[in-house]
DNA sequence: GCCAACGTTGGC
DNA sequence: GCCAACGTTGGC
């Protein structure tokens, strides 16, 4: 079992946004990083991840799990997406997502600030001054140590 | 609103 | 292959 971080801005997609899907199932589409994507190339169904708001206050909130492995994400193909990327095609689709669902919101969500003081993050990639990834691995410990914080 | 850090692009 | 310029992310 591996442990990841997905990265949203709400406004974008939010942890309410889940909430309210079907089946509170989303496909996490639009990824076009290739380390992020690899990240989630690299995920099994079942592995466990934290769903984190950027932006006005950056927290974590809530826990989710892959329900479904790496596959192409179309919305690469489309030219009328937001995501549209010209070098796709159907035969080399370049870009991956997987399906995520929504476990159980955080009993006690843990802000960015909660977490950059405790000693024991410390070297989480997310707490990396000027980290941009969006889709990142936790290590074990740190997902432990997280998940006792906030209640999970 | 600012700006540091980052990934990508493109000229050479 | 190098690297400067650029656009974007995201914390503050």
């Amino acid at each position: 079992m591996n442990y990841w971080l997905f990265k949203t801005e709400p406004g974008c997609f939010s942890w309410q946004d889940l909430e309210n899907a079907p089946g509170q199932i989303t496909s996490w589409d639009g990824v076009r990083n290739y380390q992020a994507r690899n990240f989630m190339c690299a995920m099994h169904k079942g592995d466990l991840g934290f769903f984190y708001h950027s932006g006005k206050t950056p927290a974590i909130v809530g826990l989710v799990e892959v329900c479904r492995q790496a596959y192409p994400d179309h919305t690469a193909l489309d030219p009328e997406n937001q995501h549209f990327d010209p070098r796709a095609t159907p035969e080399k689709p370049i870009w991956h997502m997987v399906d995520v669902r929504l476990v159980r919101p955080l009993e006690r969500p843990l802000t960015r600030r909660a977490l950059s003081v405790c000693p024991e993050l410390a070297g989480m990639e997310l707490l990396r001054r000027g980290s941009r990834l969006s889709v990142q691995p936790v290590e074990a410990a740190a997902f432990a140590f997280i998940c006792a914080l906030a209640g999970c």
